[in-house]
DNA sequence: AAAATATTGATACGGCATATCGATACCAAC
DNA sequence: GTTGGTATCGATATGCCGTATCAATATTTT
């Protein structure tokens, strides 16, 4: 449950603060067979730290020490177990974001790009009647409201 | 509002039923100042004829008489017009999908890609109270429930 | 009808994501 | 601790999707 030993990388990589999230994901994905690694955590680490929507390349441009392949393979690895989730915004671009607890309901900004929860809004039970009433088991939603947070409605 | 005479185009292309979605779509961009052609209606027409969530290259193989550079020019414009939506379903393909009349709420079948319309859900003024509590103006909503439809539940 | 503008299509180009593959790290069994 | 099997890594090659380019053609305007 402790990081390895660094491989080639002589950066010193401080323990985020979100070592805590970091280590629930990490132990979701060894509970599937997946190892606990170095680089691995970094990446994982990385994408914790964004605090908006990322692509794949600005997490390649965060973590200089981490190979291309290797950061592309767990962001892929992070989807396929549903720890992240892709997202698109108007920019046409792919995005990727941490699915917060398998909570999907994001209050984003469509000027600066923060994001907030949406609290006291209980879609879920409300979501799974009507998918009943239309025949559909629900597994899962997305659910991402556009606006503009308080300082970008000052425009 | 006649569809043009055919450019090279050998083949005949039967008036389809959703004509008037066609024409509809149509009519909306030629507000914007688009052209009515021949090829682009080609590609709207594709798009409104296919049953699922399509992705380019499959309209590009049922438009074998438009070019690529068309069908895609077609799609982007469809997108920035917000007559079709993007999605993404797990096979990790970008796809498209008609959006009715700009209502974005789609129940998707995560295997097969059916898509069903949410009835009786009115989550619209819910999403706005919820935002503003966050101090949010709400500008839009992308909502998309994830699910089996009745035949692929039977795995 | 002529000029101005938008659109088309064939192809070239670029970039993102993956495949490949030898080397290395990890884990389990002994 | 050693050994063997497996997973992961990183560097690079490869493939594919979507766009840019540009001459030719439609469409609209004057």
């Amino acid at each position: 449950m402790v990081a390895a030993t660094p491989r080639h990388c002589g950066h010193e990589h401080p323990r985020p603060r979100s070592a805590a999230v970091v280590d629930d994901i990490v132990a979701q994905l060894s509970d599937r067979g997946y190892r606990d690694t170095e680089p691995r955590r970094l990446v994982i680490s990385a994408a914790a730290a964004q605090g908006r929507p990322f692509t794949a390349e600005e997490l390649c441009a965060a973590l200089p020490c981490v190979g291309r392949a290797t950061v592309y393979r767990g962001l892929r690895l992070l989807v396929e177990t549903d720890q992240v989730c892709r997202v698109l915004l108007d920019d046409r671009e792919l995005r990727y974001q941490l699915s917060h607890q398998g909570h999907h309901h994001h209050l984003l900004c469509a000027v600066c790009g923060a994001s907030a929860d949406l609290e006291g809004c209980d879609v879920e039970d409300m979501l799974r009647d009507a998918a009943v009433a239309a025949g559909f088991r629900m597994s899962g939603h997305w659910l991402e409201v556009y606006g503009r947070c308080g300082e970008c409605a000052a425009d």
